[in-house]
DNA sequence: ATGCTAAATGAAAATCATTTTCATTTAGAT
DNA sequence: ATCTAAATGAAAATGATTTTCATTTAGCAT
């Protein structure tokens, strides 16, 4: 289940926060969007929506709705953070290097390989991040019909 | 074999580059540390060593040291960028949560799961960042000894 | 050894993303 | 309808990184 207005409103109010157009807005341009979007471009998409939204409420929201488990970091690459629409529970992400859309996969299972890891080294493997970059299936057929 | 003077001079020089006390001085910061340093790390070593250094050339020279791959940069946590020694070839890195300290390690086989993604996505995948955080054997050992 | 020139450097200023401050507005409980 | 803490927006502050530009220097050519 993606969230919706309604899992917005729930969830938020469960947690003690309250909803607001700004709130809605930013979810919104997030669930728009298959692409993880810096805070910069949510914020040129919330504007479009509600033109009296500020940079600064973006930036506040996106990390409200990250702690709340609504969206997530998506990491790599550029040097801004980037946010997209996070699943439920453990995940990782498949980035299109080309047009930002962003794939999710679940079963990682990286569980052996950890575990080889600790018994070689000592550490405490307490989490990890893997992401994997490459060409969506969309723009790997668009290979020929944008010619710069 | 990790970069000593030696690889440094012979590195430079093959790309057109020339050997200077700053870069040495930038180089022999990393060699001797073993977790992963921020360029504000990297200068307040390198001052030590040689005061006359600037902040702005230890952005430069981590910069094209990293280029010519003789250290490679660790993402996840921080907000700013940091880099390690790069061993030979693909790799990635294990970092204690506690002390900073980077191990690598040199066989992530993902190949499986990144052919399945493939097939299942469309994606054709290029490239992938693997890190795993934890605490490293020596803060696990330590846990009653440092009372903050 | 000496001069030459492009590359490298340092200091200051500029840029860019992000955070803080604080006065004003507003959601949602009463 | 009222109230109050939470939320917001604008501006300023911060912090990391990059650019600019005048000066210095490594390493090649004498």
């Amino acid at each position: 289940m993606r969230p919706t207005e309604k899992k917005l409103a729930a969830t938020l109010s469960q947690n003690g926060y309250k909803l607001t157009a700004q709130r809605r807005s930013v979810l919104g341009a997030i669930v728009s969007s298959h692409e993880h979007l810096t805070p910069a471009a949510v914020y040129e998409r919330v504007k479009q929506d509600n033109p009296r939204v500020g940079l600064v409420t973006v930036y506040r929201t996106l990390e409200l709705f990250s702690e709340l488990g609504l969206i997530c970091r998506v990491h790599g690459e550029g040097k801004s953070q980037s946010y997209t629409l996070a699943p439920i529970g453990h995940h990782h992400h498949m980035i299109c290097s080309e047009c930002g859309t962003v794939a999710d996969f679940t079963d990682c299972d990286l569980s052996d390989l950890e575990e080889r890891l600790s018994q070689e080294t000592g550490f405490e493997i307490e989490g990890h991040m893997l992401e994997f970059y490459g060409r969506c299936s969309n723009c790997r057929s668009q290979v020929l019909s944008v010619t710069a």
